[in-house]
DNA sequence: TATTGTTATACTCTATAACTATA
DNA sequence: TATAGTTATAGAGTATAACAATA
């Protein structure tokens, strides 16, 4: 029987709720060779991007909880990978960064999570996937605009 | 502090981590009143779109495991909101259907969902929103596919 | 031998609350 | 009194495997 979706091809959430556990695990696949928490990727990449960042502020841009993050930190700590320092202006807070070792495996799991998408942007042309971008992102703001009243 | 997001910009599945769990929780809340499991308003449109499906077609279209479905009719059942019959031409399947009283239902809560999301369709134009639903389900097809292979 | 629905179970994820140290 | 980071734990969600009935 080839389904029909119904009313529901008017829901973001139905689209949000079918793709993103199917690229998903496509991605967990594809970095079990790394052996890192999942979410060390995105932490990596947003480290890189923030450099001196502290944990809630990445938490928050990140999309988890700040008690997750505690796990991911230490084992990229442990493996080198990045450092936690601590703010000299605000005691509490720590100061994330990257090292280079950091960033040259955060690139080689930016490759693998590029080719994980490859279908995608096979069937998506450079300004389609680019339009798709800018949609979800602002999607996301308006969403998480909401989310602060 | 704010936040970049360097190269996950260039990362569908980032998007879709992030803004999926937000839309998602919303979700849930506006649910609450309802009183079903998380997955009953999906299985009730697809049951509407999809008259005598089987469980297993529906947990397929729906991206959940068919044990997890089991459940899920149960509810709708025992609220007399749908009916599981057995198939004649094959005794292993069942039949599903919608109820009335399961058609009004799914209907209330698609004018729920439909205002969780006005956030979204106040940022987004008609067009740019029918334009998200495209490439959306363009980038679900093409990475089911991939899963097949 | 394979498939549908079912059940039980294990596992992961996330959420929450409590604690400390700092502000 | 509030916030950042940490820890422990409970709850939900998901996945897996096994089973009975049927093909």
């Amino acid at each position: 029987m080839s389904m029909e979706i119904g009313l529901m091809s008017k829901r973001v959430s139905f689209r949000l709720n079918t793709l993103q556990p199917l690229l998903g695990s496509f991605v967990v696949k594809a970095f079990a060779p790394f052996d890192l928490p999942v979410g060390s990727f995105t932490t990596m990449a947003l480290m890189d991007a923030n450099p001196g960042c502290s944990q809630i502020e990445l938490a928050r841009a990140a999309g988890f909880d700040k008690s997750a993050l505690v796990a991911i930190v230490d084992k990229l700590e442990q493996r080198g990978l990045a450092t936690r320092g601590r703010s000299p202006v605000d005691r509490r807070r720590n100061t994330l960064s990257l090292k280079p070792e950091g960033k040259k495996l955060m690139k080689e799991m930016f490759e693998v999570a590029h080719e994980v998408e490859r279908p995608i942007r096979k069937e998506l042309s450079p300004g389609e996937l680019a339009q798709l971008f800018e949609l979800l992102e602002r999607a996301h703001r308006a969403m998480a605009a909401q989310a602060q009243k």
